[in-house]
DNA sequence: TGCTGTTGATTGTATATACAAGAGCTTCAG
DNA sequence: CTGAAGCTCTTGTATATACAATCAACAGCA
């Protein structure tokens, strides 16, 4: 695996990619059928041994699901990511720029997911604006953040800092939270969180969710999402009440 | 795998099982060959396929890892799960009793492991006494605890409650840790927490630790292991301060 | 001694084939 | 109309075979 010269690129291996591709793009959508070993078979030139080695191990990294007498099918995005949908958009947008520690990768304007309106007080599909941020620490990257703000709270949300907490401090902001947010779950990460943290696939994250609030209500929700093997050193995650509000 | 009716027990099967007892019990140590491919062919009399799959299962749960033109190898116990070495005598002493929502399955002496030995301030393989418990909640388990105790202050353990505390109690005690401590962190379910938890491979867990103190020093030191999906509800994870002492 | 090439063992990839088991559907008898 | 039987498609397990790639060890040569 890791000595991969490119000398002989397995075909299951582009089996893998074209599928990947397929429910990455959309055009496969959730809970959709995937070709069956057999039609893979016809459709790539190779044994039905090949082609079930290419789904049996999407099966295995959580991108498919199986069931015998029926078929192969797409896992539910949040068995991946919630953040595979936007994926397409975010690789043009990379690197605006550098505040601090932080880096902000991708901004831009989504309809509201189900969980932000309940969080932000929003309906579904309301536009809401959406920014990625990579959070540094001595230049290895230790927080992937995914921050969804209420358009009605924008001025106040201006007031706020940006990006310019150091991690530490926003791993001290998630005390406050409300009890209806989550408050920290252990998660597989996507393929952006991979790419941004520097992980593996299989490398769990730990995800924690914060919302800010001003006078005039909720300004933004963000998920903030970590490699579970970086805080494994004492003191990053000293979590402590810090009412500030 | 759950519809596992008995009605045909695959050979591939019990060739890891065989190779896992072979670890297990201590006969084939860390880093040692295991037989070739070829070599399980003759010795169940299964093609190389069946023997392979096996290997290959086995290597991706952990348990060995393989090089090509070479051989076979049993992983080191550290990448395998700290519980493995003890796994044997746990099976005997399951369902020792029922405390409220919480069950002892598991009670024993051991050799100290390094991170206890500095938690409680013991030398590296002084005896410990091991207890492993899990906690559940409406009769899902919920988090699976190892408890490591300071058998000098085993007066003071015997007054604190052993198994009485609800899961929330346990999460809400997280609070008083020391920095020292990991506070939490991400991580793959060994076997162990898999069988008792009800989890698959592949589902990451949230992992806590904790010390608690009397007068005399530390009294015990525990990983409190929960399946992270267990958790997305809100309000179980309500972590305050709750300075007691 | 030191280097090179060969050889054998082992794992990685791939094909062709076969049968078992599960699920959905159609057909047909009652 | 209902239920049972059968058919078909799918995935699960298993075998036999072949070649490629990698590594260790050995033999032979300079």
């Amino acid at each position: 695996m890791q000595n991969n010269q490119e000398r002989n690129p397995p075909k299951f291996a582009a089996i893998k990619e074209f599928i990947f591709s397929q429910i990455e793009s959309g055009s496969w959508p959730e809970h959709s059928r995937v070709p069956s070993e057999n039609e893979l078979c016809t459709q790539f030139g190779v044994s039905r041994m090949t082609a079930r080695r290419a789904l049996q191990e999407l099966t295995e990294q959580g991108v498919l699901y199986r069931t015998q007498g029926v078929g192969s099918f797409v896992a539910s995005a949040k068995s991946q990511s919630a953040l595979l949908e936007i994926r397409n958009i975010a690789d043009d947008i990379q690197a605006r720029g550098h505040f601090h520690s932080a880096e902000l990768v991708q901004l831009t304007e989504l309809p509201c997911p189900a969980v932000v309106a309940t969080a932000l007080g929003l309906n579904r599909n309301d536009p809401v604006f959406f920014s990625l941020i990579v959070h540094y620490d001595n230049q290895q990257p230790l927080q992937l953040e995914a921050r969804y703000v209420n358009p009605q709270q924008i001025p106040d949300y201006l007031k706020q800092d940006f990006v310019q907490q150091t991690p530490h401090e926003y791993l001290s902001a998630v005390a406050p939270l409300t009890e209806a947010d989550h408050l920290v779950e252990a998660v597989l990460p996507d393929d952006f969180t991979c790419k941004y943290l520097k992980i593996q696939k299989t490398e769990p994250c730990l995800r924690l969710t914060r919302r800010t609030f001003s006078r005039g209500g909720a300004v933004s929700f963000a998920y903030l999402t970590s490699a579970g093997s970086r805080y494994r050193l004492g003191g990053h995650l000293n979590i402590k009440p810090n009412h500030k509000n």
